[in-house]
DNA sequence: TCAGTATTTCAAGTATTATTGAAGCATTGA
DNA sequence: TCAATGCTTCAATAATACTTGAAATACTGA
């Protein structure tokens, strides 16, 4: 595991910040429960209650930080989990917390499955 | 490992957001990797080359998340990684792609080690 | 082509956050 | 007690981010 560029860390701090928000890290939770299916916007907005414009610009931002990807199915868009960015990301954050430092123990991640 | 309730999940999202930002993202990086002696304010400093009261600022922020945590010594101010408070973020994102939702492998993130 | 539904974009307003420099407080050693 | 150093707090400004409602676009089925 090679130590993250200047530019990766630039680029992983904007990927925490995108999911630093109420809104935009539940509709994360949503989009990694309902993977690889996804959601289209139409029930995001029923589960999160928010207007229609409010959760499209919080989409826009969770795009562009390449944490969701879209699709269009007819009059519906379907937005999914970006799996291989989120993988990249827990990969860094496991990495500086458990292996390139040891400060947190790998077990008290994992095993927290109990 | 019961869901997040919804103060969790602000709690994370406010984590995350400190962590949001390239400062304070190296910011955590450089107390990991010195963990868990921490380091004094000065050598951040000169790590990151911000001017002081900036620091203070991120410093205040990521103490006020519990990221990290500060005690005196002498003159100086030494601050270490929270590592429980980590812990319990690095545990909710793991448990959010790997295991509530099996959209993420659990050995993409732990063999990343290679 | 039109009406209807799904979603985005526009444009503005509000709120939050980041940055700065000066002034202040805390500690130490003399 | 004083001067020096380390760091924070204050106060203001600049920069981003969030929210909103109305208008626009995209697609579908009739």
């Amino acid at each position: 595991m090679k130590p993250a560029s200047p530019e990766q860390i630039i680029r992983y701090a904007d990927m925490f910040a995108a999911m630093g928000t109420e809104s935009r890290l539940r509709i994360m939770q949503l989009l990694l429960s309902s993977h690889p299916e996804g959601m289209v916007v139409g029930e995001i907005q029923a589960e999160l209650g928010v207007s229609g414009s409010n959760l499209s610009h919080h989409l826009d931002k969770l795009r562009n930080e390449d944490l969701v990807q879209v699709q269009r199915e007819g009059t519906y868009l379907r937005y999914r989990a970006n799996t291989d960015a989120l993988q990249q990301l827990l990969a860094f954050l496991y990495s500086e917390c458990c292996t390139r430092s040891r400060a947190i123990s790998p077990r008290k991640i994992v095993n927290a499955t109990a």
